[in-house]
DNA sequence: TTGTACGCGTTATCAT
DNA sequence: ATGATAACGCGTACAA
């Protein structure tokens, strides 16, 4: 059925291996020997099999990325790895695994079997465990945004600290007094970085720094609802809110209009942005991290180890750009209960 | 160094076939010497080599998806077909194609090679040939979301022109007069339906229909931007907008925010929603796809397919919802320019 | 510059 | 219920 590479070496008059080193150019090939075989692949309409190839080689050139797709974020993050892979001939593989463990072990367990030649995590805390069935079948891999505590491996990611130290910064520079910090989970290394970043600010500025004042959760739009909700509702709300990422920055917002309070005028609010071209970044100060270049350093740190297996585990902190925008309003106007369309 | 089923035979004492068939279900094998082999597994940790498996048996349990996955909508459409995939024991590849018929063609092209048994598509009008390729191929696959004329496929795809009607007929009800509908690309069915819609309902009231208020574009927020800008600087404006799609709807807002104009007060705003769980929804009303129900769906019929590959092609048209929402404002209260923060 | 022989790890086929 | 043999399609090693 399938046209295989003996079939192309019968038209063409050579033998299969010489049509193999004629496609990939691992030798050199007579100029009308492989004219020959080129016209031969054209009228057949061969198709490589890669599979074939594969098994021979024991190189998939397939590469996979475990993280949350459904996060435009990260979404991003791929593009900057796809590009980088398709130029280095690599495919990746995509997997959902909505930072959910089991999710996560099932799919390595899966991309285990079919061989494929190295990993892009965007891990928790919780994976440690799945690195290190990794690391056991010396399968590389590489993390990104995120450290594991006692996984010593390939890292890319932002300065979340510095971020957010300068968002907070830039807060009390405008008369913040009291900043909520709403935060995402104390499994992701991140949640906890932003925090520190924020005290640092705060301790910077002779601040005492209200430890009541910083709510761990998720990084989700229903918690920045529920948390602003908490917060906003305390006898002494706070006069800010620092969202830990945008998901929590659109439930804040939500919360703060129920409250019937208006932003910036009531309450400031800022955030750190994991989502390109999308609205939030247009109404707030925001601390923007390079999410394509975060995607192409780490295909870049996986295609080192996969040329040097030993080679010292290397971690990128990439740098954060703090983005104030105070020319901009928001786009949106407030409607009154009832009358909208 | 790695471990094989003739390792495991070895240490279990039996042949190498018998331990495939106790792995894989396909023969009974005896309840003690299957113990023996589960044993012999789990000491040398054993994993199967798909590859090989795939060599051997023609089948790679593989599919694709192919869009751009950058896209929250098609996101969450992934996730349908991931779900299911899993449970029949399939793997997917997610690949950003960004409608881009080079990118398409160059991923089709490489996913032939591995011999994906089947793919689930996107298609723009110029992925024609494409699907000609894959039916050259005998490569099955199933369009999602718009139709590909010439060519006969199974396909998924929401009821656009049902749903422009709807939201249409819904806007001249609350008493809009002049409609503004921003769309997609001609070169996208959806983008046509809704146009076509929209005039069903103008012509089921009995209004002639502004051609000049249409404008195609892209499916894109920097479109709804420069769309909006064009229609509202016309000396006799549209009084409502329709953005084909979410993201058009956020370029839409932030242009009528330069203009200064208030929604609804002074210009109403409705989308089709392509988003799940994101801000739009929340203060438009809108027409609703359901994202994950159709990736289940265009999995079911691509299964349905490679059973057996000869069926008549089947279309399925999904009904979309639409959302009336009057009762909620805006979450974000329009900022003064300076003084954001 | 081109060819021969063999093996990658698994499963289809036939046999016991 | 289990085994022997061959073959899937390609690339490595060596040879000519």
């Amino acid at each position: 059925m399938a046209v295989t590479l003996q079939d192309v070496a019968a038209r063409a008059g050579v033998s299969a291996i010489t049509v193999s080193r004629a496609l990939n150019h691992t030798s050199y090939v007579g100029a009308e020997t492989r004219a020959r075989i080129l016209a031969a692949v054209a009228e057949l309409n061969y198709v490589p099999n890669a599979v074939a190839s594969s098994l021979r080689s024991s190189k998939t050139q397939l590469l996979a990325f475990l993280t949350d797709i459904t996060n435009p974020f990260w979404a991003t993050v791929a593009r900057g790895i796809e590009d980088g892979a398709m130029e280095a001939g690599y495919g990746v593989i995509l997997c959902n695994t909505d930072e959910a463990e089991v999710k996560e072990a099932r799919y390595v367990d899966l991309l285990l079997r079919r061989r494929i030649d190295g990993f892009i995590v965007v891990p928790t805390r919780a994976s440690g465990p799945i690195l290190q069935n990794l690391k056991r079948h010396h399968v590389p891999f590489v993390l990104v945004d995120r450290a594991v505590p006692g996984v010593a491996a390939d890292c890319v990611r932002g300065d979340s600290r510095s971020g957010a130290e300068q968002l907070t910064a830039h807060l009390l520079a405008t008369g913040a007094r009291r900043i909520g910090l709403i935060t995402g989970p104390r499994t992701v290394s991140t949640a906890e970085e932003r925090v520190a970043g924020y005290q640092d600010a705060l301790r910077a500025a002779g601040q005492p720094g209200d430890e009541s004042l910083i709510l761990y959760g998720q990084y989700t739009e229903p918690w920045g609802y529920q948390a602003t909700q908490e917060l906003m509702a305390r006898p002494r709300p706070p006069d800010t809110l620092f969202a830990a990422n945008n998901f929590i920055a659109i439930g804040v917002l939500e919360a703060l209009h129920t409250f019937g309070l208006r932003v910036p005028e009531d309450v400031a609010v800022v955030c750190f942005d994991d989502m390109t071209h999308l609205t939030t970044a247009r109404f707030l100060t925001t601390v923007i991290q390079p999410a394509q270049e975060m995607g192409r350093l780490a295909l870049r740190l996986l295609l080192a180890r996969l040329a040097q297996p030993d080679r010292a585990p290397e971690e990128i902190i990439l740098p954060v750009a703090l983005v104030v925008r105070r020319s901009c309003g928001c786009p949106f106007t407030a409607g009154r209960p009832g009358g909208n369309q």
